[in-house]
DNA sequence: ACAATATTGTTGACTAAGTCAACTAATTAT
DNA sequence: ATAATTAGTTGACTTAGTCAACAATATTGT
């Protein structure tokens, strides 16, 4: 398919725009005493069901061997456990302890706090419409996405 | 103002599927003998006009020592070059080296190639749609973005 | 004018983040 | 059966980033 140029350049503009706005959401995180990949794993085993390290290896596109300590340290705090998935012997389900999912929480809602920050400037409408534009663009995008991945389409 | 809750989750939804679309982008950096941070100060330098550190620092959010060695690393690898400053003997003006600025472009090409190829799966249309929708988004943050960094709004 | 304060950039010393290769044990494919 | 994959761990290492102290200038308040 033919590509526009200019459509790259604001792509790339609007890149370098949208990270600095990661940064500032992420900000609260970077000052807890935890860290943005303990973040996302808290997430990823919040949300998942019987979750295996493979699958948030998947899910954050991190490397194993950090992964697997990263586990190991947040084990070590109490945040999640493992026990034997049942029909795999080399794999552990993961879940999150009572303490982990205390965290969790604690940490959710401040990630909520951020954005809820960053929409509270603008009228209700308005962040109708930013949400608007945003699913936009995952649905525009989402394909390829899957494409590059491997994985099937989304039913 | 009152904030939409379910607005929140779906831009939180965003910033997880847009975080992923961005380290995918980035790859080809990251594969390079180049790191992210450098290539962004090759960037700063390049669109900027007398460049001092603390521009770059307040640009990238960077710490300033971390700068200062990264600097020093890019200038001993030939890629930019320091003057001082003319009317502030603290600082320096930095600018690229011609070999500086080669690797600009080769970098600054590989990164339109990648969003080239992000791109390249959408009709014509699509594509603009979607550099409209975050046109869109960009216009509709931007300011509390000033707001936070203390700049004065743009005209 | 000039003392206090702030800014620009550098350095030392350190911690955190991430990578790579080798390995064990279990699973799947041929 | 055995070869090839996959799940996860460990050792050894590199890269990224932080924090505090510092010297040299600039700016500000009186």
């Amino acid at each position: 398919m033919k590509v526009n140029d200019s459509c790259v350049q604001e792509i790339r503009a609007f890149n370098r725009f949208y990270t600095n706005i990661l940064g500032l959401l992420d900000h609260h995180l970077l000052k807890s005493e935890y860290s943005l990949a303990e973040g996302r794993i808290l997430y990823e085993v919040h949300v998942g069901a019987n979750v295996r390290a493979s699958d948030i290896m998947n899910a954050m596109d991190i490397d194993k061997s950090y992964l697997s300590r990263l586990l190991k340290r947040m084990e070590k705090q109490g945040l999640i456990a493992k026990k034997p998935a049942q029909n795999d012997a080399r794999a552990n389900h993961i879940y999150l302890t009572p303490q982990g999912h205390g965290i969790f929480l604690k940490l959710n809602s401040a990630s909520n706090e951020q954005v809820n920050e960053l929409l509270s400037h603008l009228t209700p409408e308005k962040q109708v419409e930013l949400t608007n534009h945003m699913n936009a663009i995952v649905k525009l995008l989402k394909l390829q996405q899957n494409e590059h991945s491997g994985k099937n389409d989304p039913k």
